[in-house]
DNA sequence: CCGGCTTGTGTTATCGCTAACATCGGTTAA
DNA sequence: TTAACCGATGTTAGCGATAACACAAGCCGG
């Protein structure tokens, strides 16, 4: 009991016997068994963080964020990979209940039906984030896609271009998140009056030759489009180096635009037009709900909407 | 006793009963506790995987390579970020051991001595990856960077190339296996009675963007260079997209080459060259060594080693 | 000098499961 | 017929920590 005690800084111990504990300890080797700590106190250390995949980038920037936040509360995340596909995401979420931890962090509003059952009996803080169109279980932070759809939309027809193309990844894919952004964007260019004259998507493979590929596509099939939005700044940049290539006047004939931010991309001939989807930001807010470290009034759901920015490049003509 | 059989797997129930106790169970929203099970059992089946960041996309791939391999063993990975910081290291090994996991991953050959002293302690096995110049804990798996530095020079020397320039990251930074890669560069140069004629640092920031500054300086500074060998291969990339757009004759007047084989770059205007580290391989072997699935008489630590491909790519000479 | 307080340490009873063995009706083999 | 055996289920005793309380010694003020 006593070492339970030295070793967890809790209770008064004199500092004769903290010594000759932390002694000892050190001599054996000795690590403090966790599970059994953790049967015993009913108190876990561990938020569950759930997202699609690792090799998006996007992910591990959010990670950060909540790592990060983290770092000073004593919780600790543990990452699980769904892969986009929702059985495995159901698995995952059984896995990390069963380990009873003190929250749970989640990509994305859709789940299955059994997952949302789950989320809502798990008895801890759940945090849905990366969107916010939809009804979240518990708390949700993220941005609006709709609207930084509608966004670009907006950006686009202001700085007169007309014949708009949209390229990305096949939907069906359960990427929510890109066709709402896609809703919004037609929703905002029907509002003028307009809608997307051609579209193209992939799916696998590098993300930079499939940009180039879809683009040269497109392209041929449709030469009189003057703007090119890309579902993801990855394809953005693989189109805008053959664009480059091509000799094609950008942002003058042709505009392009991808989405995210991603701060890997500086460094290319041309800034790529994007919009940062505030995934630091939503990382930390996320981790300070679950360490209830936000002062709020409320008790339980909470949502927390990022304004996404637009962040113009050089691949969109100035107003 | 009946319940804990059905939902394991474990023992005869009775077709009967084992519907009864999964339907209550769903009835109910019933997730047994992990935490009590693994006590009782003195079985737990994670997997520790500690690597020193998320955001160089080497180490998602390798986790890729590692999940992959473990799914359908039972076993789950749980990652670890060190930040490439030793103190951090020893934290997170220390945390994870509290877990009595079925094994551990980790990037590297170089811990703290508080660090060795806990993984040798450990009493699970321990793969050390990405590196195997050096003398590992238990297992190891993953390349020579010694070997594939020199390698890449006997390549570059091969083709014709005599003022060789290195550009990389701040060394003290713990990247022990760029420095290995280094040395072993040097020493096969100097076998050809050749040295690095220039070089060039950096540390944060857009690894692109800071490819293509470092390219900049460096050739100002020393003319008449004649390769650039990058560190890795987004500062690679970064220096190609300079030299194309300063109209050099690349590879004619200047080879380039990168390390990692990175497919994100698959795209850019010319293939640079690089060098694989067998990033999938070396997850799935790690993975394999934990889960027991390789049939080797061998007691204890075992090292596999791979062997490094060159990709030439279109940044250097035909020989 | 005693009750009450503080401080440091020890005891006991869980936490929710599983290993290992016990039990019991019903076969099966000798 | 009887023992051995089998499949299905129940019982008991931990796993290694912590919460909660018990206890002993020293100190204080009235």
């Amino acid at each position: 009991m006593t070492v339970s005690r030295v070793l967890r800084n809790r209770g008064d111990v004199s500092e004769a016997t903290r010594t000759r504990v932390l002694e000892a300890a050190r001599r054996l080797g000795y690590v403090p068994n966790k599970i059994a700590g953790a049967l015993a106190s009913q108190r876990v250390n561990l938020v569950g963080v759930i997202i699609p995949s690792l090799s998006n980038m996007v992910f591990p920037e959010v990670l950060s964020g909540i790592s990060e936040t983290l770092e000073d509360t004593g919780l600790q995340p543990v990452v699980g990979v769904s892969n986009y596909q929702g059985d495995r995401e159901e698995q995952v979420i059984y896995e990390m209940l069963s380990w009873r931890p003190s929250g749970l962090i989640i990509a994305g509003l859709e789940h299955s039906e059994a997952s949302r059952a789950m989320l809502a009996q798990a008895g801890v803080p759940v945090v849905e984030i990366m969107d916010i169109d939809g009804e979240p279980v518990d708390s949700a932070v993220g941005i609006s896609h709709r609207r930084a759809g509608r966004k670009m939309a907006e950006a686009i027809v202001a700085a007169g271009y007309r014949r708009i193309a949209f390229l990305g990844t096949h939907m069906p894919t359960n990427d929510h998140r890109a066709r709402k952004r896609l809703e919004g964007f037609e929703e905002a260019l029907a509002g003028f009056g307009l809608s997307v004259v051609d579209r193209e998507f992939y799916s696998g493979g590098s993300a930079l030759a499939k940009g180039r590929e879809m683009t040269e596509t497109i392209l041929k099939r449709t030469p009189d489009i003057d703007f090119l939005y890309y579902s993801n700044d990855m394809i953005g940049a693989g189109g805008l180096l053959y664009c480059l290539e091509q000799g094609l006047d950008v942002p003058g004939k042709i505009g392009l635009a991808g989405f995210n931010g991603v701060e890997l991309l500086d460094g290319l001939p041309r800034r790529l037009a994007t919009m940062d989807a505030c995934r630091l930001e939503t990382g930390r807010a996320a981790a300070e709900i679950i360490a209830g470290k936000r002062a709020t009034g409320v008790v339980g759901g909470e949502v927390v909407e990022f304004e996404p920015k637009l962040q113009p490049g050089d691949t969109i003509r100035k107003a």
